[in-house]
RNA sequence: GGGCGCGUAGCUCAAUGGUAGAGCAGCGGCCUUUUAAGCCGUUUGUUGAGGGUUCGAGCCCCUCCGCGCUCACCA
């Protein structure tokens, strides 16, 4: 059973008078001729002429002032707010009565009447008559906005707790039109992405979210089972595998934008459900890669935001291309002092970060280039505030990308950070399946048998590489990440509508 | 999963171990151009849950639940 606050209960008792009356609180119909801002503008345009604009507005009640025989109010729409003016002369003390005591903050309800401004300015509708749409039973998080002289408004007993929102994100996004707008924001980033992509010739597809296999990335996945198959199944964890079959299949141009599952810990910049953006380009390498991406990242910007210079946290950050270029090596030996190149195996380079650094304490038990990844999140990581490629990664933490010609350790990989945090990564694909084959049994070898990160060999993966797989760049990047830089959001919750979390009670 | 912190009215927040409060919202009034409207009056609580210490616990201790920050895994 729902236990009711006292406040509901109320309202519950308004709900009963209405149904008395005869009134019916939730009407199939509504009507509306005009979005508020609509109303505002065309009175605006045509007020000097006289002309009278007749509007019928529909909106949520998020504010209401009585004077007695006077009411403003405030509804909002899905364009913005606007100020009712009810008043006794037009519908009578009666009316104003109901309107002041049987519509509650959150109701949604209808107005029609007359376009015009109040003595102090503003541009309102004078009612003449208006319904109940929907009776709000549940109070919402009550705010209140203050206008100040510059036009600042300030939000009073704003809903501000972030369990909270995030839970209830119904009642966030209703009292909170900037969270509304973050999403408006993002629909535009994905919009935006697909229409370069297009632009550029890919074909978008869609490729299986549940597999019999998984793999493309080093992580955990979800696991479920098919019943009628009888076989269990995965959540997949990356696209790469399935888009780079569509390269054998002669597609050469193609993308995916999509949800990642991942059974990892939750943090400020991971939810086990992720949107994912992947392509793969025939005839690429990591270089082409890395043009198309400053551009594709600028463009998103420019369309979106309209300039190419963002701000995050306390940075400035400029988006226009080029981007800096920086091999990994000489970045950690910049910032770190150990220089990868001359430690060739685990065992040099852990010394020389011990000797280096004593009291860093990276995993003796690690792969090179696992220590690597050590040099670069704890040195050189947090130093790439401006878009950075960097590019030339270690081949064993790389099973799916392409050795450098003449350099065995190193493959044809970069990531791109910007302000500080890891934004994309793409490589000059492999497609040798001869060398694939051996990479994951290599990469096998690296985990214990009931390791959790040990991946299954995708033997149709290799069957289709071996008819042929065109030489290709690939690239990936995480659009929660990539809206949360645009955005200047500091938590990958605040650009998922309903991130996850743990159940209640 | 580890460490640190937080959880008080519908919302935002107070309250030395000593009677649980304020503003807004709500409810009852006054008010025919207000806009965080104003004025008078007034209600609302299992202080996240359970246990313990104490004459007495929102406050101290323990367990649990949820969230935040952070570390690890990862993108």
């Amino acid at each position: 059973m729902t236990e009711y606050t006292s406040l509901e209960k109320i309202r519950l008792q308004k709900l009963e008078e209405l149904r008395a009356e005869g009134i019916e609180a939730y009407p199939t119909r509504a009507r509306r001729t005009h979005m508020s801002t609509e109303a505002i503008s065309e009175f605006e345009s045509k007020e000097k002429n006289g002309v009278e604009i007749k509007t019928t507005l529909a909106g949520r009640l998020r504010a209401s002032r009585s004077m007695g025989k006077v009411t403003f109010a405030h509804i909002e729409d899905g364009a913005g707010k606007i100020q009712l003016f009810v008043r006794a002369n037009e519908l009578g003390k009666e009316r104003v009565d109901f309107f002041n005591k049987m519509l509650d903050l959150g109701d949604f309800i209808q107005a029609e009447g007359v376009m015009f401004r109040t003595k102090s300015g503003e541009v309102s509708l004078h009612v003449h008559d208006f319904s109940l749409l929907a009776k709000s039973i549940s109070p919402l998080p009550a705010a209140k906005d203050e206008t100040l002289e510059d036009g600042t408004v300030i939000r009073h007993a704003a809903l501000e707790h972030p369990e909270l929102r995030a839970r209830q994100r119904y009642a966030d996004l209703a009292v909170n039109p900037q969270v509304r707008e973050t999403f408006r924001k993002r629909a535009a980033i994905v919009r935006s992405l697909q229409n370069f992509l297009d632009d550029q010739g890919f074909l978008e597809v869609e490729t299986p979210i549940l597999q019999p296999l998984y793999g493309g990335a080093a992580a955990r996945p979800f696991t479920t089972h098919h019943n009628e198959l009888e076989q269990d199944m995965y959540l997949r964890i990356s696209f790469e595998l399935y888009l780079k079959r569509l390269l054998v299949g002669n597609l050469e141009k193609v993308y995916e934008i999509g949800r990642d599952f991942r059974n990892e810990g939750v943090s400020f910049k991971h939810n086990p459900e992720f949107t994912q953006l992947e392509f793969y380009w025939a005839y690429a390498d990591y270089f082409q890669v890395m043009e198309l991406t400053e551009q594709m990242v600028s463009y998103v910007a420019d369309k979106v935001l309209g300039t190419q210079k963002i701000k995050f946290k306390e940075h400035e950050i400029d988006l226009t291309p080029p981007w800096k270029r920086l091999e990994m090596r000489t970045g950690i030996l910049e910032t770190s002092g150990v220089d990868i190149a001359e430690h060739k195996t685990a065992e040099e380079l852990f010394k020389a970060i011990k000797s280096e650094h004593p009291k860093q304490t990276p995993d003796p038990k690690a792969t090179r280039g696992k220590l690597i990844d050590f040099l670069l999140s704890e040195f050189l990581e947090p130093t790439l505030i401006q878009p950075t490629f960097l590019y030339n990664y270690p081949r064993d933490i790389s099973p799916l990308a392409k050795s450098i010609p003449g350099d065995p350790l190193t493959v044809e990989r970069f990531e791109g950070y910007v302000a500080g945090f890891e934004l994309c990564n793409a490589f000059t694909e492999l497609n040798d399946p001869l060398d694939q084959e051996q990479r994951f049994i290599e990469m096998g070898r690296d985990y214990e048998a009931d390791d959790e990160e040990k991946h299954p060999l995708d033997e149709d993966y290799l069957r289709a590489m071996r008819y042929g797989m065109p030489p290709n760049g690939g690239f990936g990047m995480g659009v929660d990440r990539l809206a949360m830089l645009l955005l200047n959001k500091h938590s990958i919750r605040e650009v998922l509508l309903f991130p996850a979390l743990r159940n209640e009670e």
